[in-house]
DNA sequence: GCGACGATTGGCT
DNA sequence: GCCAATCGTCGCC
C-alpha cells in the first residue's frame, strides 16, 4: 500500500549484485545507492525516461539486492488509481512496473524510504497462495534466470507465465 | 562535456 | 508483432 492506495502484490522479480541484468551489477552508483542501503527500504528508478518503478531492497549482508514489484491486484483506492492512469479497467491499472508506479503515484522522493512507515504500508498475506516462477521480462542479460515470481493464475499479471 | 542506452508502455502496421 | 517516445545515468573522450 502507498498513501492508502494499493492492493495485493501478484508479481515480482529478484535481482542481486551478481546478476548482469541488475542495476547493482556494476557496483554502487548514485542511481542505485538505495539498493546498497538498509534492507526493507524502497528503491525507485526511472525506466526509459518515462516510467517510475518500485523495488524492495533486500539482503543486509551482501548489499545490492532487491525485488522489483512488477504488478499488483488493485484493491483499495480504485477510483484514485483509475484517475491517475486515465483508464477505466482494473486489469489495466497495475499490470506492469511502470503502470504500477503511475497508479500508486510513485515519485523519486520515495527512493530510500523505509517500507514500514508512511507513505508505505505493508500488510502480511492473509492466506497462503500458489506462487510460480519463470524467466524475467524486459531485460537483455541473464534472461534465462527463473527469478520472476507471481501468484498462480492471477488475472493481474503483466504477462502470463 | 557528450553520446549511448535502458528492470517499459502504448499505439500503429 | 514491431517501433517510437523520452531523459537521467553512466562511461569515455
Amino acid at each position: 500500500m502507498v498513501n492508502g492506495v494499493g492492493g495485493i502484490i501478484v508479481e515480482a522479480e529478484a535481482y542481486d549484485q551478481l546478476d548482469p541484468a541488475s542495476h547493482t551489477f556494476v557496483g554502487p552508483t548514485k542511481r542505485n545507492a538505495a539498493m546498497f542501503g538498509a534492507p526493507g527500504c524502497a528503491y525507485v528508478y526511472r525506466s526509459y525516461g518515462i516510467h517510475w518503478c518500485l523495488n524492495f531492497v533486500c539482503e543486509a549482508e551482501r548489499h545490492g539486492a532487491g525485488v522489483l514489484i512488477r504488478a499488483i491486484e488493485p484493491i483499495v483506492g480504485l477510483q484514485t488509481m483509475m484517475e491517475r492512469r486515465g483508464v477505466d479497467k482494473i486489469g489495466l491499472l497495475c499490470s506492469g512496473p511502470g503502470k504500477l508506479g503511475q497508479a500508486l503515484a510513485i515519485v523519486h522522493d520515495y527512493n530510500g524510504m523505509p517500507l514500514n512507515k508512511p507513505p508505505f504500508e505493508l500488510i502480511p498475506a492473509k492466506k497462503y497462495v500458489d506462487v510460480i516462477c519463470g524467466p524475467r521480462i524486459g531485460i537483455s542479460k541473464a534472461v534465462d534466470l527463473p527469478w520472476r515470481f507471481g501468484l498462480s493464475g492471477s488475472a493481474f499479471l503483466s504477462r502470463s507465465f
